[in-house]
DNA sequence: ACCATCACG
DNA sequence: ACGTACGTGATGGTG
């Protein structure tokens, strides 16, 4: 008779890092126990056991713990993702009918060597599985222990007998514990012997056996003196490591191999866990049937009835229905031509074609009731244009699915049902059923406030922005662009009569021909598809010939032309206005991002671009009130890292840049030049984004060790700051995801990549989205505050537009002051920080003249 | 569809 | 030794 036992902390661990991210249906991780419990089926099939169970550390200390406090002291500890899936993992082994044990005051291990021990003196074999090798020493004639690995997604099983330890090894395995007595284990704090390392100590012991022989004549033995040394200073050490590395083999616990027989005899409860879990795989292939009860319960569950109204009576007696329903979900199809309902049991399917004019008063009905839809902010606008009430909304199942996971990319119904849901539900139904997981979830991450106060107020606040637009100054716009055609055709012609021929200048394949290999200028950086032509490149040029400046102004004007005049006239509304959409679930780090057209990169750096600005004008009668954080990153650096110098720095008010200058060149502030100025705020920069001193030394043009020099100064001087990139990387490390202070998230399995690059990649997020994402989180909030405040007072005053740290009005010009308090107040007013963060608001006809 | 480029914070 | 800054969107060229 065999009996199998898991160290079941230690199987996880490698199943949680070994299988990538999935989630039940309610948004709990689930990786860890999938792949536990596909480990588990190949140990199954390889072993077939007669009986089986699990051992699991507890969290109290241990018997070895209150011998030596050093023990696994410094042991990371278990990722958020991870603890979260021990107790599911628990339900499902008690939900399988197999055995778990856990002791108090005693480790996994110690039960292991138990558990061998009694089965070996009622002379049953016994497989003990293990992810890690303390195990080995447990084997013997009767015990074999079977190592866990994984790799790229791959399981590997070895199984240690006596002979095949002794064929790895070179040395009994009873000697494993004389072996990490030497050598010691940094990853459980246990000291060994100081200076002895494993390739010594495996020397000692395939030599003379264990500690026992190595002392007994210490002398005698044929070693290097210094080894000697270290043996003889380390010999208290080397026993007492012995006696920690020693599994304790007698741990006080009630069993019998034969109570643990097992053959697959599940509970009625696997089922329905196994189902909300989403392990429909492991249903089919364990041949798990649910009892008579669960499949009455899932039946209910899966059946909605749906109901196509196909007359205005049909409609009208829906309108009557309503009456008693709270909450419904909405799904608009076609721009509300027609929409879907659905309250848990019915959905319902309405036209504006099959309805006639019930159709209008039923959307009228609908969205009194409190709503659960998907993309909440393009409904309203939808509904605002119908001159529709859209108070409604209490859920957005696109917003949950966003802050859940801001870099999926897809947050359409059928692939959310499929994450969430683990099945593929459309329309209303799907937004009913996603609708209680996906709140749980959000909840439980500790997004709840983000979402309820941020995110989802913001819908109406950006639906307005969106349908108010910005006025253009349409014949100036047009002017302007026919202004830059003399200028092109003039630069045209010169770039091509030094080229000698013509080619076509908006082609970097062309160009980088002509200057490379005709004009035969020093080549800089290649491409993936060949010669880089970029301003970097071009900027090294100049001087060089006169065609490089020449096609670096072509490049300049003919962008203003195509992007900016053309692309902008072709997109003003019949209004005169531009209306930019708003997306709410693009960017990783939870900003917005503005589409058809982009008015976030409207020009400024340049003058002749920031014209642009010129144009983008108040009504007739209006004013624009533009107002933007200052430096609201760096603040927002001083106040997480919670450095004390930058922190002064922005309180005493001095300019910011200037005092980095002073701080890292080490000069008065008054002595501050502008140069050194400039190359201290391309550091500040630089840190926020997690740079190298390569990068800066690019961006600067100094030499990299000057660069680096630099930064260490930076560094020094903000010691704060270098703590707290230290203390973000490792915790996103330990967590696989990190934060802004308001709780939004970003996964980062680019941290447990094999490749470099993306290694550092991931540490270089895990520096920034936690400001940049805070920073994006501040001013949603405010958002939400000043479109309130503006309301509450009444005003006519609206937001138009945010670009990222700016927020712009457009009110009457007798509004104009009190504006510019309300955006000043509650810009300022959104957070209360360690650091200030400060806002300036400015008026003006045009949005050049405001800013 | 993808690349290179360049506009913004 | 790696290869070199975070987050976006629009455009024109190319295969």
């Amino acid at each position: 008779m065999n009996l199998m036992i898991l160290d079941g902390n230690s199987i996880v661990n490698r199943a949680f890092y070994g299988v990538r991210p999935l989630s039940a249906p309610d948004g709990t991780p689930t990786n860890a126990v999938y792949g536990f419990l596909a480990i588990l089926q190949r140990l199954l099939d390889e072993v077939r056991p007669d009986a089986l169970c699990v051992a699991f550390d507890r969290r109290e200390p241990t018997f070895r713990h209150r011998a030596y406090e050093g023990y696994k002291a410094q042991r990371r500890p278990m990722p958020e993702e991870l603890a979260a899936q021990m107790p599911v993992l628990k339900d499902v082994l008690d939900a399988m009918g197999i055995r778990r044990f856990e002791i108090p005051g005693y480790e996994a291990d110690d039960i292991l060597g138990t558990v061998a021990s009694r089965c070996e003196e009622r002379l049953w074999s016994c497989t003990v599985v293990s992810g890690d090798k303390d195990s080995l020493q447990l084997i013997s004639d009767q015990t074999t222990v079977c190592n866990v690995r994984t790799a790229k997604g791959q399981t590997d099983t070895i199984f240690y007998t006596p002979q095949r330890f002794e064929e790895e090894y070179g040395f009994s395995s009873r000697k494993m514990v004389d072996l990490k007595a030497l050598m010691g284990d940094s990853s459980d704090n246990i000291p060994g012997v100081p200076g002895i390392g494993e390739k010594t100590a495996m020397d000692l012991v395939r030599r003379y056996g264990g500690i026992e022989q190595i002392y007994a004549d210490l002398g005698a033995l044929e070693i290097k003196e210094g080894v000697r040394k270290k043996l003889a200073e380390g010999e208290e050490s080397a026993k007492f490591s012995y006696w920690l590395a020693t599994i304790f083999r007698e741990v006080p616990m009630s069993f019998t191999p034969e109570d643990e027989l097992w053959h697959g005899e599940y509970t009625d409860a696997l089922y329905p866990l196994f189902k909300r879990l989403g392990f429909n795989k492991f249903i089919e292939k364990w041949n798990i049937t649910p009892s008579a009860a669960a499949e009455a319960e899932e039946e209910k569950q899966a059946r909605m009835e749906r109901v196509e109204l196909s007359s205005e009576e049909e409609a009208r007696s829906l309108c009557a229905a309503l009456e008693k329903k709270q909450t419904l979900a909405l799904w608009s199809v076609d721009a509300l031509e027609s929409v879907e309902l659905c309250d848990g049991e019915t959905v319902w399917a309405a036209s504006f074609l099959s309805c006639g004019d019930a159709y209008n008063e039923l959307l009228r009905r609908i969205v009194k009731k409190k709503l659960l839809a998907h993309q909440v902010k393009d409904l309203m606008r939808l509904l605002l244009d119908e001159g529709l009430d859209c108070g409604g909304f209490v859920f957005d199942t696109a917003l949950g699915g966003y802050l859940l996971d801001a870099t999926d990319g897809d947050y359409s119904l059928s692939r959310l049902s499929a994450r969430y849901l683990g099945g593929e539900y459309a329309g209303a139904e799907a937004i009913w059923r996603l609708y209680a997981p996906m709140e749980q979830k959000l909840a439980e991450l500790g997004m709840d406030q983000l979402y309820y106060s941020a995110e989802l107020p913001l819908c109406r606040v950006l639906a307005e922005m969106e349908r108010k637009g910005f006025l253009v100054d349409r014949r100036a716009l047009y002017e302007f662009g026919e202004s830059l055609n003399e200028q092109i055709d003039q630069l045209q012609r010169s770039i091509w009569s030094r080229a000698g021929h013509e080619f076509n200048i908006n082609s970097p394949k062309q160009l980088g021909e002509v200057l490379f290999e005709e004009l035969m200028l020093p080549s800089g950086k290649k491409t993936k598809t060949g010669w880089s032509t970029n301003a970097e490149v071009l900027e090294k040029l100049v001087g060089k010939h006169e065609i490089v400046g020449e096609i670096l102004d072509y490049r300049m004007l003919t962008k203003l032309k195509s992007t900016y005049a053309e692309g902008l006239l072709k997109v003003i509304a019949p209004d005169g206005r531009i209306h930019t959409s708003f997306q709410m679930t693009v960017t990783a780090t939870g900003r917005l991002s503005s589409t058809e057209p982009n008015l976030q990169n409207i020009p400024i750096r340049r003058s002749l671009g920031a014209q642009i600005r010129r144009m983008f004008v108040a009504a007739p009668g209006n004013m624009l009130v533009d107002a933007d954080y200052s430096q609201i990153e760096l603040r927002l650096l001083a106040h997480i890292s919670g450095d004390e110098t930058m922190r002064e720095a922005f309180l005493s008010g001095e300019d910011f840049h200037a005092v980095t200058a002073s701080k890292v060149f080490n000069v008065p502030l008054a002595e501050v030049t502008p140069t050194l100025r400039s190359r201290a705020k391309a550091v500040n920069f630089g840190i926020v984004y997690g740079i190298s001193a390569f990068s800066l030394a690019q961006d600067i043009h100094v030499r990299p060790y000057e660069a680096k020099e630099y930064m260490e100064a930076y560094l020094e001087k903000y010691h704060g700051v270098r703590d707290y990139m230290k203390r973000v990387v490792e915790q996103a490390k330990a967590d696989g995801y990190v934060s802004t202070l308001f709780g939004r998230r970003r996964e980062l399995p680019e941290l447990k990549s094999g490749n470099f690059n993306m290694r550092a990649f991931g540490e270089r997020v895990a520096l920034n989205m936690p400001i940049q994402g805070t920073a994006a989180d501040v001013i949603k909030l405010a958002m939400v505050h000043v479109a309130e405040r503006l309301r509450a007072e009444g005003l006519k005053a609206q937001l138009i537009l945010q670009v990222h740290d700016e927020l712009i009005a457009e009110c009457p010009e007798e509004e104009t002051e009190r504006v510019k308090t309300i955006l000043h107040e509650e810009m300022e007013g959104a957070v209360s920080f360690s650091v200030p963060l400060t806002c300036e608001a400015k008026a003006g006809r045009s949005w050049a003249e405001a800013h």
